[in-house]
RNA sequence: GGGCCCGUAGCUCAGCGGUGAGAGCAGGGGACUCAUAAUCCCUUGGUCGGUGGUUCGAAUCCUCCCGGGCCUACCA
């Protein structure tokens, strides 16, 4: 097998927020298949950095009132414990905001200049003075110009449907500040990525670099019409590096993020006198990008784009995953499923979460779910029952005697294994980890059947078999030592673990062809302890009460996040004959039914005390299901006018809060209030 | 409205043109006691979402339909 030489990397996570699961899905993934290139014997390099730039971190740092510097410093400690908590290697970890990046992006910008790519265009935006940062179009909502629906974002309306320029918006209001923003018109870069249309038609669907999925959604999104013109640059105030060309307007974050990837790797060079072009303009050097359906876009058409004129090497080939679920569900802060990882750490041994994403993992975009109780099954009986328990089983009965000095004969057992190597080496390379794993459960299956009808137990029992006892064991422990192997990449404690119990260092895939014969066995101690049910509880409680509130720490008992108030600013003052005006009453919901044709809407029937009933269709199907709203006590707009809806007639609203889809939370008077009562 | 992915045992998934459809976990029965109440043996359980087609033969390929998820809706 010839070496490889290996450029790996995982999407910069944004220096505005911790580490949680969901990140860890890709950087387990990741470090995993790292961490097998190297078991393989590759050269291989895995680098990040955290992304750094943009108008979220210079919001962020205004908000706890320090400079972006020190905000991005003290995250990016953060990251790299979290990261190094659970057994995350980089070869180097950087910093978009370093000087080896402001020298690549300066270096890919003059080569796009002299590409003739770059276009100058006039763009008219929205500014936050009070923030001091213009606000994209989503940051901005106001009345909507065509039908006067309240509480719209800038693109366009979903009450109407109309669409929109942010500045077209009646009584516009920024998402930062709930200040009215003002018009300001700016010159932006753009970049013709038009240009390279053929050249990414092409790339996008060729050699494997991207799964089929990708490759055909990109065809069906994007390369079927011409490619619009890329606005990379941003005027100032914003956090990034000036643009040496056009003083006064910055690279925009996502120009310079993935050349993140380029400087990390210059950095690791420099410490390592390797030569840059060696990694980034080699055809001997492969470079695989890992990252989130949710960036796609960007690291399959720009970056591409980017790097071909530029003159570097283009990725071998970009992979990408899904998101995860937890409970068949998004993660909910309110659920207590949004867990950092430094909360899981308190908690749980980081090994379990890596062989539980490993074990659900294949190489296709699919989310991946987190199933609680499935997690703590799956490691307490493929872990704890399974692997570590062939060690637990067998080692004692040769720590005396030690590794019996031939390998005995097994019936073929350490062979089939060894052959069983290329398959799973095969999974793993495909990143189906899933698949390795399920191999590997299956000699560790094999092993414990071995064990069983071998009865060491018994043979101790009987002095003149002690041979035989050492063969059974030296068997055992082969077959465990293989598997550890195995699971190297995802359980790299555990095979520390295995050698140090069996004086020989797991340093290459090879090991499991070979037994090991005739060495010592220490003392065993356990490897793995087994998941309770009350560990997990505890975490997801903890992970309730923790405030995520991006990167602000507060000292306040009720540090409440801004962002809710941020996204949906306070309305313009009302009199109080105007508040009058909404009779508020609390109803009872005395019928609740699905309206199967609506994809929001139940339909409801409030009583108000007596005969009075009123029907009301709510738009709260995602988050509610009709039988548990039955009985309940809640609070309704009593005197809205009417509405005919396509299924009935609407005589009032419920009240509710959220930002929407799952997440609707009704409001419920305090004991005592009863059905009719007006609430004022 | 468009696109992509998925729908196989209670749960999580494998199988993706060819002998009677599989695994792990869960459930039921038994064995063993070396091991972290671990392990081993036996066992219950499925009109492979539905329909139509291609084929000597389909869970596996194609049509349509139903259901779930994600992404989009002129926006990166």
């Amino acid at each position: 097998m010839s070496q490889r030489q290996i450029l790996v990397t995982s999407a910069l996570p944004y220096a505005n927020g911790h580490i949680h699961i969901g990140h860890l899905v890709e950087y387990l993934q990741t470090d995993i298949w790292v961490r097998f290139q190297k078991l393989r014997g590759h050269r291989c390099i895995y680098v990040c950095a955290d992304d750094t730039h943009g108008t979220a971190i210079m919001i962020g740092a205004g908000q706890q009132g320090i400079d972006e510097e020190t905000l991005i410093a003290r995250m990016q400690k953060d990251h790299v414990d979290d990261f190094s908590g659970f057994g995350i290697e980089f070869d180097n970890y950087g910093s978009t905001n370093s000087p080896e990046n402001r020298a690549l992006c300066e270096e890919i910008w003059a080569a796009i200049r002299k590409a003739g790519l770059v276009v100058e265009k006039e763009v008219t935006q929205l500014f936050d003075a009070e923030a001091g940062t213009f606000l994209a179009d989503r940051q901005v909502k106001g009345t909507c110009p065509k039908c006067g629906a309240t509480d719209q974002y800038g693109d366009n309306c979903d009450k109407c449907g109309a669409t929109y320029g942010p500045a077209d918006l009646i009584d516009p209001r920024s998402a930062f500040t709930g200040t009215t923003p003002e018009v300001r018109t700016a010159s932006h870069l753009f970049i013709e990525i038009e240009r390279l249309h053929e050249f990414l038609a092409e790339w996008t669907c060729s050699d494997d670099h991207l799964q089929s999925e990708v490759a055909n959604y990109l065809a069906g999104h994007f390369l079927h019409e011409p490619l619009r013109d890329w606005d990379v640059s941003r005027p100032a105030p914003y956090f990034g590096f000036e643009i040496p060309d056009s003083p006064g307007n910055y690279w925009y974050v996502w120009f310079d993020a993935p050349i993140g990837y380029m400087a990390s790797t210059r950095q690791w060079c420099d410490r390592h006198g390797e030569q840059f072009d060696d990694w980034w303009r080699s055809d001997q050097t492969e470079i695989h990008h890992f990252l989130g359906k949710d960036i796609t876009y960007f690291h399959t058409l720009f970056w591409p784009a980017m790097l071909k004129t530029a003159g570097f090497s283009l990725p071998t080939k970009v992979h990408i995953h899904g998101f995860l679920t937890v409970g068949g569900e998004k993660m909910s802060k309110s659920k207590g499923t949004f867990v950092r990882a430094a909360t899981y750490l308190e908690h749980l041994d980081p090994s379990y979460l890596r062989y539980y994403y490993a074990s659900k993992l294949n190489p296709r975009v699919d989310d991946i779910d987190l199933n609680l109780d499935e997690f703590i099954t799956k490691i307490n009986s493929d872990l704890v029952g399974k692997v570590v328990n062939l060690a637990s089983r067998t080692a004692k009965f040769v720590e005396k005697t030690g590794l019996a000095i031939k390998y005995p004969d097994d019936g073929g057992l350490f062979q089939q294994a060894a052959d069983e190597g290329q398959a799973i080496a095969d999974a793993y390379e495909q990143c189906d980890y899933n698949r390795a794993m399920r191999r590997i459960m299956a000699i560790a299956d094999r092993a414990n059947q071995f064990v069983e009808h071998a009865q060491p137990w018994v043979l101790r029992k009987d002095p003149d078999k002690a041979q035989e006892l050492q063969g059974i064991c030296t068997i055992g422990l082969n077959l465990f030592r293989q598997i550890a192997v195995y699971l190297a990449p995802v359980l790299p404690r555990l095979a520390e673990q295995t050698s140090e119990l069996l004086g020989k260092p797991i340093v290459d895939w090879d090991e499991s062809q070979t037994p090991l014969v005739g060495t010592p066995v220490g003392k065993f101690k356990h490897m793995m302890t087994r998941v309770e049910k009350k560990q997990v509880d505890a975490m997801i409680e903890a992970s309730m009460k923790t405030e995520d509130n991006g990167a602000a720490e507060s000292a306040v008992p009720y540090s409440d996040s801004g962002q809710p108030l941020a996204d949906d600013p306070l309305a313009e003052i009302c009199s109080f004959d105007d508040f009058l005006k909404v009779d508020l009453r609390i109803a009872r919901i005395v019928e609740a039914k699905d309206v199967p044709k609506a994809d929001k809407l139940l339909q409801l029937t409030l009583s108000l005390g007596g005969d009075r009933r009123l029907n009301v269709f709510a738009g709260i199907k995602a988050g509610y299901q009709p039988e548990e709203l039955v009985g309940r006590l809640v609070l309704c707009v009593a005197n809205l006018a009417p509405r005919k809806m396509k299924f009935g007639l609407s005589e009032g609203m419920i009240v509710a809060s959220g930002p929407g889809g799952k997440e609707i939370f009704l409001l419920s008077p305090d004991d005592g209030a009863q059905p009719g009562q007006r609430a004022h």
